[in-house]
DNA sequence: TCAAAAGTGTTATCCTTACACCCATGT
DNA sequence: ACATGGGTGTAAGGATAACACTTTTGA
C-alpha cells in the first residue's frame, strides 16, 4: 500500500526523455440490493477518492497480474473477471501530475465481483456509482439533476457562434437525447466528456482546461474522483452498459442462486433504466441462459420464486449471449 | 524516420526502475478490390515486417496525435477514422525485446483510410491482410490450409491429458467451429491465440514460448510480423469486423460514389464471408445508410448500376447503425 | 443470344413488444 | 381481503432469410 503512495510522491525516478509512467486503475463493480456498486479508495481525509490504482512494476508478468497485484494489494480482493478498459494518456488531462513528472498513462481496467462485503482494507469502501453520476440513474424518473443540466448545456448551444449552434445541438440530442427520445444508457462517456468540455464538471477546471461555463457552475451535486478516475469510470460503465446486452457477464454479479427478479434489478441497477417484467423473464429463459435449481424462495415477499442459476454451459453453446434491454417498463417521468 | 529506428537501438536511454518504452503501432486499413489491405512496413530486407510504429514522445499531446505523428512521418499518410485498439504489455511475449529494454507497452490502434494509393514513402506497402490469415478468408470456399489447421489442432486435442481434453475439443469448436456450425468471423484473435498456443505460428517459438507443437509444424503459408504485431493485427481484424455490424464504418473506406456490388463487396472482404445479394441490398437502403447520387455507371459490366453515396445525417440520427452479416450467400465448399 | 450484373416481389419464420390476465403467499 | 411479487397466454408488428424471377447492358 505505501508503496503506491512513494512512488507517486517521487516521480524524480523517472528519467530519460522516453520515461514514462505507467499507472494501472481498476473499476470494480459489484451489485448490491441498493445499486450498482463501485469499490473507491480514500487513504486520508485530504486526499480525493480515488479508484485503486498503482504502478506497473517492472516484476508484473502482464499488465493484467500487475492490476490484480495492486488491488490485492490496496483492498484485499482477489479479482474474477477482469477485462482492459482503454489507455489514458492524454497531456491536457493531468495538467498537474504532467509537469511535475511527465506524462503518466493510466491503463483502465473493469472487474466484477460476486460479493460486495467488506474487505481488510479500512480505505475501502463500495459506493453507488450514481454517486459519481446522478444523471445517469433513470429507474424511476427522470433524475433530479437533468433540468439544470439541459439548462446549462441550452445555455451553451445559445451562447455558440452562429456556425457552430447547429452541431451543438445536435452533440446534446445525441447524448442527453430529446424529450421524446429514448434514453440510450450506453453513452456514459459521452455524456460525461460533454460535461468536461463545457465546465460543468470540477476536475475540467482543476485541469486548467479551458471551459464555457465558470467554476461555481460546476454539478456539485456529483462527487468528483481523483485525477481523471471519473472518465475511467465512466467508461467502465458505458462498457458494461453495452457487454450486458452480446454476453452473460451479468452473472458475475450475481450470487450462486437468484430469482428472475434479482437478476432483473441487478440489469435495471446497471444499465438505469426498468424493464418489462413478463417479457424480461421469457427473453432470459428463452436464450438458455439460467437453469433451476429445483429450491424456492419465500423470502422475497409475495409468491415464493424459483431459485436459479446460470448455466455455465451458455459460456461454450452460445457465448455471444446476452440480455437485450429494449422491452422498457412503462415509467411516469415529467418528460413525453 | 531515422528517430523511430534509432530510440528502439539504444534502449540504454530507458533507466529507473519505472521506466517503461511505449510503442504506438497501427492498423491502417484501407479497401481495394483486391480484398482488405493493411499497410505495412519493411524499411530493409533483412528487418521484418512491421505495422507502422515508433515510440510515444513526450512532446505528442495525445496518444493518438503521437500515432498520427509517427505514421505521417514513416508513411506519408494522413489519417483518417482512428480508434484506439488495446494495450498490449504481457512480458512473456517480446522476450528478447525485454531482456534487453525492460517492459515494452505497445498501444495499438485502428485507423482506417479512403485510398490505397502509395505515398512518398519506399519502405511501406499494401498488402492483403488475408497474407497473415490465410485462415480468414472464406469468400469463395474454406481456405486451403484449414484442413492442415484441424488435423494439427485434433494431434494437440488427441494428446491432451484426459481432464483437459473436452476444454481443448471446447475451445476448438468456440473459434474454428465444427463441420456444421457457421463459421463465426469475428474470432479472429480468438484464433490466431490458440495457432499461438499450440506453436503453430512461428513467432511463438521465436518468443520462446513453451509449445506443444514443434518449430518446423508451424504454418508457414502464412507471413509474421515484427514483434506482437500480427496479433495487434488480429485485434484490429476482430474489431473491425465486429463494428461493421452496429456502426456505419464501412463507409469510411469507400470511395466519395459507389455501388450497393461495391460495397458489398467490400463488406465482403472485411468480413471474409459471402452474402446475399438481394437482401444485402435491402438491408443497406432500408437503414437509410445510403441515398442516390442520381448518376449510374455502365463500368461494372452487365446492366449499368447507380451510384450511391453515404449518408452522412445517419451518424447523427442514428448513429448505431450498422450493416448486419447474417444473410449469407450459398457457398459451395468441402463442408456441407 | 448469352453472360453478367442490376434489381424486384413474395413468403415463411422468428423475435420483440405490448397488453391482459391468473397464481400463491404474508399480513 | 388485499397488497406484493410470481408467473402465463397471446397477438400485432417488424426484421430476417430464403426463394424465384425480371431487367438492362456489353460482347
Amino acid at each position: 500500500m505505501s508503496r503506491s503512495e512513494s512512488s507517486r510522491a517521487q516521480p524524480s525516478q523517472l528519467v530519460g526523455q522516453d520515461a514514462v509512467a505507467v499507472e494501472l486503475s481498476a473499476v470494480i463493480v459489484s451489485a448490491s440490493p441498493d445499486g450498482p456498486m463501485v469499490l473507491v479508495r480514500q487513504p486520508d481525509a485530504q486526499s480525493p477518492a480515488a479508484l485503486p490504482f498503482g504502478p506497473l512494476e517492472p516484476f508484473h508478468r502482464t499488465i493484467e497480474e500487475g492490476l490484480r497485484a495492486w488491488v490485492e494489494e490496496l483492498t484485499g480482493y482477489d479479482l474474477g473477471y477482469v477485462e482492459q478498459l482503454y489507455t489514458f494518456g492524454d497531456a491536457n488531462r493531468h495538467a498537474s501530475a504532467r509537469a511535475r513528472a511527465g506524462r503518466v498513462l493510466s491503463i483502465g481496467y473493469l472487474a466484477l465481483i460476486h460479493e460486495a462485503r467488506p474487505r481488510r482494507s479500512q480505505n475501502s469502501n463500495w459506493h453507488s456509482w450514481y454517486r459519481f453520476f446522478p444523471w445517469e440513474d433513470w429507474r424511476n424518473a427522470e433524475p433530479a439533476i437533468m433540468p439544470s443540466i439541459r439548462e446549462s448545456i441550452d445555455g451553451w448551444i445559445a451562447e455558440a457562434p452562429r456556425d457552430e449552434r447547429k452541431s451543438r445541438e445536435e452533440r446534446m440530442r445525441l447524448t442527453f437525447g430529446l424529450p421524446d427520445e429514448r434514453w440510450n444508457e450506453e453513452l456514459v462517456l459521452e455524456r460525461y466528456e460533454l460535461l468536461y468540455e463545457i465546465g460543468l464538471v470540477p476536475e475540467a477546471h482543476r485541469d486548467g482546461a479551458s471551459c464555457w461555463a465558470p467554476r461555481e457552475a460546476a454539478i456539485m451535486a456529483a462527487d468528483s474522483l481523483h485525477a481523471d478516475h471519473r472518465r475511467i469510470l465512466a467508461t467502465g460503465i458505458s462498457r458494461l452498459r453495452g457487454k450486458i446486452k452480446y454476453r452473460p457477464v451479468v452473472f458475475e454479479l450475481m450470487p450462486p442462486r437468484f430469482t428472475f427478479l434479482q437478476l432483473q434489478r441487478t440489469v435495471e441497477a446497471l444499465a438505469g433504466v426498468e424493464l418489462h417484467k413478463p417479457n424480461f423473464r421469457r427473453l432470459v429463459e428463452h436464450q438458455g441462459l439460467v437453469e433451476e435449481t429445483g429450491a424456492v424462495t419465500s423470502k422475497t415477499g409475495g409468491r415464493p420464486a424459483r431459485l436459479l442459476r446460470f448455466r455455465r454451459e451458455i459460456l461454450v453453446e452460445r457465448p455471444a449471449s446476452g440480455i437485450g434491454l429494449p422491452p422498457l417498463r412503462q415509467r411516469s417521468t415529467s418528460r413525453r
